[in-house]
DNA sequence: CCTAAAAAGACATTATGTATCCTTTTAGGG
DNA sequence: CCCTAAAAGGATACATAATGTCTTTTTAGG
């Protein structure tokens, strides 16, 4: 359980592939699918997802392509999960306790909530920097 | 992402319902399943996984039903979730890196280790019966 | 205009989750 | 030795989500 999807996957592939290059350096979708190897029509919409909220940039056209919303060091990879997989959540009762009627006489809601934490925790405390580094082919 | 599935908090429900009762007392299924409101047949599934590997234990026929496997403090969280859901992996590499062409050069994988580890801590951590516990109707 | 490239939307396929039903096995009781 | 109770096991059905692909549209440069 708890696995990430592919989506997933491929997305932390292709934006810690985009966070090793030079901040400034515009990037073909079609490069970076092929560098990282993923559909590069599954990517398509991945990145776009990205750039809804900000975390890359796009330009269409000529001379278009992608480049990183901001520098890698102030990208979570937490944000970068978030984005396409959705929010940490292990159960239904951690985002919406309304909606169960049992958590009054839950005693597992709890830690379901620690989980949560610990997760997040963990991945907020990468961010695409580190993920980048050593990893750098340029 | 990272979501229990309907399985897994059935399961659950159901084991922590039998923690909740003496260690002698053999329960009906349609019992348990009524009294934690989950579908019986499905439960039923869960059980015979729980049985399989001594969970919980089982007896046929007239007077027949469940009981707990072992005293409630005995049994942590963590075996519960992985006996219907299967192992804590948050991405594939953790558990077969030998399958990841990637892996050599892959900074996230120690991250997913890392979240793998905290998750497994945290549930690990949990008892049946800190989570019967005043959630005992006898 | 014409071409390059991303954005958007529709569609197809497969896998997984969520069950239900039916038959078989096991056990107790008369 | 039946008869009934109850779990075990297997097959099936349905819904949802995952994993892509394809086509059209928008935007921008030359």
């Amino acid at each position: 359980m708890m696995e990430l999807t592919r989506k997933g996957e491929y997305a932390i592939r292709g934006i810690v592939y985009l966070a090793g290059k030079p901040l400034d350096k515009v990037c073909l979708l079609s490069d970076i699918a092929a560098a990282v190897d993923v559909p590069p029509t599954f990517l398509a919409k991945i990145f776009q997802q990205f750039s809804k909220i900000g975390l890359v940039r796009s330009f269409r056209g000529t001379g278009g392509g992608f480049l990183l919303g901001r520098a890698p060091e102030l990208i979570t990879l937490l944000e970068v999960v978030e984005a396409v997989e959705g929010p940490i959540i292990p159960n239904r009762c951690v985002c919406a306790p309304q909606d169960c009627d049992r958590s009054a006489f839950c005693n597992v809601h709890p830690v379901w909530k620690r989980v949560q934490g610990q997760v997040r925790d963990v991945l907020t405390g990468v961010t695409l920097r580190e993920l980048a580094d050593g990893n750098n082919q340029q």
